[in-house]
Formats: structure tokens, C-alpha cells, sequence
DNA sequence: GTTCCTGGCGAAAACGGTTTCGTAAATAAA
DNA sequence: TTTATTTACGAAACCGTTTTCGCCAGGAAC
């Protein structure tokens, strides 16, 4: 509207326009004097550079992607807060995607970034993707791309991940030693990558242990809560039902206490049951739940602080490693006995 | 980087850039056989429209901001979804924005927007913000305005709030109808409208039952979980402590529960306890919390509809309207008896 | 007195689209 | 045949900022 622009603080001052743009970037070429009238015209008409004049000249937006499947999950709350922490820190605009775990929006999404809309992308992948060339063409563009938590495995960039295997191999581990014999792991996705190195730690830790396994143990969920109690309850009706739980994904918590509740089996005395989750209210529960929780603000800020130490060379180039932030076990009555 | 622009099609098909332009929006004055090469061609080379040149010209973005107080809570998380939903659906970017409850900050970030960053604005204030001059000015810009939850009374604009009043007076009503004698009402702020209303509609409800209520019922908690923790414990040690209490913030559920935990006061006999979450796990707490859930989702999408028809307009005027979608009661063990 | 810097500034060309206006050719109306 | 109108396109201005050059004055070096 009746914004100030820089031509208006020009001719208010009789001066050109580029001497302006030079006095407000601090120019050494700007004569301290002139800086200062130049600064406090500014202050005093409030005036705000269009970002989008600058971006277009400059060709770059100070604008970084975040494109998650969903934010109803208490782990990207948490990576939200993170990364908007940085941002903030070093003047940068967080725009926000959900793919609701849709590949096809992920792809649309990615490709919209090759017109130069942000400087940089922070990625946590849909469950449907398993391939990552949709990926690989922003990132020809010389845009960096930083996965965290849910990694594309066939891409060579930057990661923040935490040490999915380690936990899932902790979690087995931790219910084995609580007395189990038959532990079933629940999952949502065999493709994620972060699903499958849970669950292969959990493998490994039955085979250390000199546990067998059978594939039944491994129990596929989905995205429909109604579903996944079914799912869960038919698991406990069975006679060779498990004595042990792993819920790798949050949402799947919920299902199993209401499972065993409408079965009537307790937790932990008939079931042992430990959780991948961020809920703040896991010792609240009945009964306070053993989680793995995930360092996830931490791995917000880390992710994006990553992002930014690429965007602050000049080639924008990421260096290309994994960062692991460890997860931590929290051990509460729904193991104990 | 090597993107196709305009100029690159215009060069490659023997037509001006302005006809290029033309044929991609679909003008009346390009015939539709040149229409059809621009666009294969465009698809072909699979150009991306440079945003921000667009926007300069336009002198519109596109792009919406969110502005919240923190997304660690599960009512803004769903509030995100959907306003990410319905600005899917318009193709409008979506800036994502948090305050952390600091008036300076949002002061701050609304002053940004007048450069013409967005096109308009879906604010739940601060739990700091009373003075509304620095959304004013944004809105004096032309760049409408809308409220979500934490609305600000003195400004005129568009809001969708939930019926926070009527649910402190439903929330109170039930405990009085449980039998509660002495009602207690957490809160953590005393100038955020949401609060406000709820506390009032416990008022009203108190006065309407002929309950006499003390200033002490009323207990003022902050942001910090442990000192929350001992506000609430120490109101329980009392020899006058409250039968009945009304969490108006999701956040201090986990410290009433702890605390009477620790007191070893079972809800509901001790004590009966109703909370404003939107928590999915309410249900499986010891014991299940009766609740007054907002409706988020629906909040966020009404709020981003309410905003996309005023940025449909041609002067972008807002409905000066308040839209109320009503919280759900929902009556569970711990305030059975 | 030249020549050479150097400090401080302005003119103008970008950046990549959009939009206004002009115009040539084709068609319609007179 | 002449005039009006429509169709399809191009030239150029424009959005607001940045950046490259070029220029001039004044001081230093010779």
C-alpha cells in the first residue's frame, strides 16, 4: 500500500537510490554521515525492505523449506520449535509443507522449490517415498537438502538422525531382560527407513539373546486408529499371543493400552509394553509407560543449523554427513513387574 | 541455477517474452495453437515460475503467515494441519511463525509483514500481547487479519474462537453436578481473552449453583513445568483443598496428576479433574480424563477459509465476524465417581 | 604542474516476471 | 473500396532492490 520504499527515502533525502541501498547495507562506500541521516529516515518512516525485490536481485530468499508428512505427531512439534529456534537465530523464514504421506505431494512440493522459493530444505520423508529423485533434481539445483529422522537411504547428503537400530535393540533388549519370551514389534512402514533399523535392532537383539522369532511378531499397522486397535487386539487374542510389545510409532501407544484394557489383561503383569514416543504424558498413564523418547527439538536445531553452515559458503555446499543424536530409554512401570 | 526462465522459452519458441507470459496465464490475447507449444514446452523443460519476480510485479505473494505462541502444544499442532490444509488446497505458501509467548517478538514479526512478505495474517496472540497497536498497523497495510483462540479484544477484525466461556461454565457445571464443593481453576495467564472467558463461564456457573468461591479457588501457574508441579501440589496440601479442579490449559494436567499422585489422592475420589486438551491420550490416562476438547483441525481450517475470502476480494476487506465453533465435553473417569 | 589514488556518490543495468500499449494483419461492416 | 473491428503478438515500462561502473573532487606522490 502506502509503503515506504526506498526511492521514497531517496528523494526525501536528495539522494540517489543506489546510495541508499548502499548507506542501509552499510556500504563502506556510504560516508558515515549519510548513513546516519539514511538509518534515521528509515527508523522514522518504518521503512521495511520488500523482501522480494531483494530476493529476486540478489537470488536468494533467506527462506528455508520444511516439508514433514505431519505435525499432529508430538516428534515434529518438537523438530518445528527447533528449527524455528535457528531460524529465527540467524534471520531466516521457515515456510512449512505436509505431505500427509503422500509421495505425489512430496514430489509436487520439491519441485516447486527448484524456481529458487528457498535457499535450503529440511526434509523428513513421506512413507510412501522410496525414491529420491525427486530429491536429487532440487538438489542438482544447488539447493542443499537436509533429511533428518526419516532419511532417504540412496541420496549422499546431510543427515540428523537419531540411533534408530541402537533403540530398537535397546527396547528388545530391555523387555528380554524384564522377562519376555515372545516380543512383537509394531510398525507402520516397512519402507521408512527409520522403521526398518528399529526393527532390525530388535532383530538383533532376539538373536543375541537366543530368542527365535517368527514372522508373525512383526505386526504391520496403518494410518486408521479404529484399524490398528483391531490389528493390536487380534494380536492379544491369539494363544500365542506376545508377552512383550515394542510400539515403534507413537500413535500406535494408544491402541495397545485400550487393546489390553477391553481384554483385560494387564500391563505390565500380562504384557510388557515399551514405546517410541515424545508424549509429554507418558508417566501419566496407567501405567506410566517405558518409552524411547527422540531428542527431537534437538534434532531440529541440529538439522537446521547444518542447513545454515552450508548456506553461509558461498557454493552452498553440505557437508556430507550424519549427524546421530541419541535416543533415551525411560523406564516406568509398564516394563516393571 | 540453470533454470528456465521466460526468456529462455521466448528464446526457444521465436516469441516475445510478454506473449510467453501471456500464453502461461492463460490470456484471451494468444491464440490457442501458441498457447499449446508454450505449455508443452514449459512442461517440457519443466519450468518454475520464479516466485518472487512474480510477486514484485503483482504485488502479491501468495503466501500466508501463521503466527503462534508455541507448537509443543497439541491444539496448535492440529491448527496447523488444517490451515495447512485449506492453503494447500489455494496453493498458498504457508510461513510459519512462534512467538514463545513474547509481546516483543510478535511485535517484531508483525512489523515485518508490512513489506508485502504475505498476503495475510492468521495470529493466536501471546499470552504477553494486550496492547493490539502493532496488528493494527499491519491491518491499516491492507493485509487482513484473522484471529484464531487468542483473540484480541480491542481490535475489530475476524475471529474464530471456540465457546471458551460456555465450556468453563459446562466445565464447572459437570464438577458441581459430580458434587463437587470447593472448585479450584488452573490457570496460566489472566490477560489472554481464552482464559478470561473460561474463568468467567467457571464464575457464572459457580454463582449460578450458589456456590460461594473464594480468591484462592483461582490459581495462577506459569510456563515452567516444575514450579507448575509445586503450585498445584501445594494447593492440594492445604486443609481446604479443592474437591474439584478445572485444568483451562492442557499443559498443567500431568502436574495435578503427579501431584495427587504424590499426595497419594486417587482422582476422581479425592479429587476430580477436568482439562482443556486435545490430548489423544486422555483416554488411556489412570484414570481417563474427562475433557473439553477445542476443536483444533477444525479451528485452523475455518480460520485459513475466512482469510482466503477476504484475499479473494479485490480490496482484500475482512467480514468483521466472529465465528464460534463449539468445544465438545467429553465426560470420563476422572470426575466419574 | 602533472599523474595517481581514493572516497563518496549517481546512472543505469540487472533480477524475472507482468501489464500496458501499440501495431500489423485479417476480418467485418459500411 | 474504404473504414471499423478484432485477433495475435511484441516493445517497453514496471515492481523495488542490488550492484557494477563511471565520474568528479580533493589529496598525495612525482
Amino acid at each position: 500500500m502506502g509503503n515506504t520504499t526506498i526511492k521514497i527515502l531517496a528523494k526525501e533525502l536528495n539522494l540517489s537510490v543506489a546510495s541508499v541501498s548502499k548507506a542501509l547495507r552499510d556500504s563502506h562506500e556510504i560516508s558515515h554521515e549519510t548513513k546516519q541521516k539514511v538509518l534515521a529516515l528509515a527508523r522514522k518512516m518504518n521503512y521495511v525492505p520488500n523482501p522480494y525485490a531483494s530476493s529476486l536481485r540478489r537470488r536468494v530468499s533467506k527462506t528455508i523449506a520444511v516439508v514433514l508428512p505431519e505435525v499432529a505427531d508430538s516428534f515434529f512439534s518438537l523438530a518445528i520449535n527447533g528449527i524455528e529456534s535457528i531460524a529465527e537465530e540467524r534471520g531466516y523464514h521457515v515456510l512449512i509443507y505436509l505431505t500427509h504421506e503422500s509421495f505425489a505431494r512430496e514430489k509436487a512440493i520439491l519441485n516447486e522449490f527448484k524456481s529458487g522459493r528457498v535457499d535450503g530444505i529440511l526434509i523428513s520423508v513421506s512413507g510412501e517415498t522410496c525414491d529420491s529423485s525427486h530429491i536429487k533434481e532440487v538438489a542438482a539445483e544447488g539447493i542443499p537438502v537436509v533429511f533428518f529422522d526419516r532419511i532417504c537411504e540412496d541420496i549422499e547428503t546431510a543427515r540428523v538422525v537419531t540411533d534408530d537400530f541402537e533403540s530398537g535393540y535397546v527396547a528388545a533388549a530391555h523387555l528380554i531382560e524384564k522377562g519376555c519370551k515372545k516380543i512383537a514389534f509394531l510398525s507402520t512402514s516397512t519402507s521408512l527407513s527409520i522403521s526398518n533399523n528399529r526393527m532390525q535392532g530388535y532383530k538383533k537383539a532376539l538373536k543375541d539373546h537366543k530368542m527365535k522369532m517368527s514372522g508373525h511378531d512383526i505386526v504391520l499397522c496403518g494410518n486408521d486408529p479404529d484399524e490398528n486397535y483391531r490389528i493390536i487386539k487380534n494380536l492379544l487374542k491369539k494363544k500365542q499371543r506376545p508377552d512383550g510389545i515394542i510400539a515403534s510409532v507413537e500413535k500406535l501407544t494408544a491402541a495397545v493400552y485400550l487393546a489390553c484394557k477391553d481384554l483385560t489383561l494387564t500391563i505390565p503383569k500380562n504384557v510388557k509394553l515399551i514405546s517410541f514416543t515424545n508424549l509429554p504424558t507418558a508417566l501419566i498413564l496407567n501405567p506410566p509407560l517405558t518409552t524411547i523418547t527422540q531428542p527431537a527439538f534437538e534434532m531440529g536445531k541440529t538439522a537446521a543449523a547444518v542447513l545454515f553452515t552450508a548456506l553461509g559458503k558461498s557454493n552452498n555446499e553440505l557437508k556430507e554427513e550424519t549427524v546421530v543424536i541419541p535416543s533415551t530409554l525411560t523406564v516406568r512401570s509398564s516394563t516393571g513387574c
